[in-house]
DNA sequence: CAGTGGTCTAGACCACATT
DNA sequence: ATGTGGTCTAGACCACTGG
């Protein structure tokens, strides 16, 4: 047995919610507003518009102030974890985080380098005494000109301070091809997700809607003699992203 | 410039919002109610809750009805992509659920099996003919008794029909296993990751708390000479799981 | 300009938890 | 019994979008 009556609230957002997932409505389509949904069930204004909340909040419809509430479009990108990072890519002078978009135009933005002691987190990843000096790099990847993604690099400073990867254009092929150069090329990654709603400053930085969540992926970056050069951690836009992973049994 | 005035409802929440962050008030605290904002900010009531309903979505507080307002606490699994899908441990005779939690009571609830013709994605993904026969497996994960995940295993009837893979209890090892012994064992492995927010059918099989999103993770299996033989669709209670893939350059 | 969503007030009744 | 959050009404003013 459920409850024996859902708040009214709930049941407007569910019709609605059915309607969308049926296909009555589709992608982009005008969804019944506030005033709309006043008059077809009698509620007060307060009741109607904690119905939308409701699928704003589960992020199947937008508000637009001024015009109205539509369903809403999801397009996202292909991520693909181990071809992305493959030796050839960097290693040819591309960046790696053009392995995804072909042909779509992809930039990074708000480019900033510092040196800092290390958090305990990023010494702990990086093991590396806490309180060691690290490399940040801190950057915002758009897609089309649409924020997809923030991303924070540290590299121990003994390492990286001083070379191309302390500079804002690290050149061709980008960080790794830089640590390769060094001696230190990456051999193996490990990516750890996680999953979570976003800060307001994210929801500003990466212009997401309500009810969108962000994934964090933290990776870490260790050469074929399993010495840890690079910490990223990674904030995506959730509906931006599909992410694969390939592995054998 | 920011916005001149931000509206009173953030700006409560902001205030709890880095009492939080600070550590001010940590996991479990209670967070000043709706009462106490009302005296505390002088603003009408539905102002209060306004302000509370923005850390509810944003998943870093719960609201208990009679009792209070609380700090959420976080404590999730780690789930490893590629170890525990390695052939000694379903070889082994393990499940492959049991990788990740050691010595922690887990199991496997509310499982269905049925045979129907498979959806369009479903056939896709298992290279069938549209509308081509598979079994269809469903089960509902808990940890200590706590649902942490749903999980749907799609399987080509003319592999698994007939078989332990279309009996509840699938024996020791799992399907993996009598895949393995039915000459299909699965070698390489591809999952996909998404995120977004769950269904109300999903919140209440999983028992989230609002602002809780859920990965969605789709496993495809495929043997040694690249048949797919099944195909995985799980649904993670995404405020238990941390998941972990490594790979190589 | 009319219509939309965004914010806010001031009440009300209810179900539930704790004392 | 008191206090808590959950639902709901009936207003109000504002900022923005669109014709």
């Amino acid at each position: 047995m459920r409850d024996p009556s859902p708040p009214v609230y709930r049941e407007i957002a569910e019709a609605l919610r059915s309607a969308i997932a049926s296909g009555e409505l589709s992608d982009g389509d005008r969804v019944p507003g506030e005033n709309d949904l006043m008059k077809r069930y009698g509620v007060a204004r307060a009741t109607a518009r904690q119905a939308l909340s409701v699928l704003i909040n589960e992020g199947i419809v937008v508000a637009v102030r001024g015009s109205g509430v539509y369903v809403r479009t999801f397009r996202p990108l292909r991520r693909h974890g181990p071809r992305r990072l493959s030796r050839e890519l960097w290693g040819g002078g591309r960046a790696i985080w053009q392995a995804d978009t072909a042909d779509r135009a992809f930039a990074a933005d708000n480019i900033t380098v510092r040196e800092t002691a290390a958090p305990e987190h990023v010494a702990r990843a990086l093991d590396l005494p806490e309180q060691e000096r690290v490399v940040v790099r801190r950057r915002r990847y758009l897609l089309d000109d649409r924020p997809m993604q923030l991303a924070t690099s540290y590299l121990p400073a003994k390492l990286a301070a001083g070379t191309a990867i302390a500079e804002a254009d690290t050149g061709p092929g980008g960080i790794y091809a830089r640590l390769a150069e060094l001696g230190h090329a990456p051999a193996h990654f490990t990516e750890e997700i996680r999953v979570r709603m976003p800060s307001p400053a994210e929801v500003e930085e990466l212009a997401l809607s309500a009810g969108t969540p962000v994934l964090d992926v933290m990776r870490t970056a260790l050469t074929s003699d399993h010495r840890a050069v690079e910490l990223n951690e990674m904030t995506l836009d959730g509906s931006a992203y599909i992410l694969q992973y390939d592995f054998d049994a």
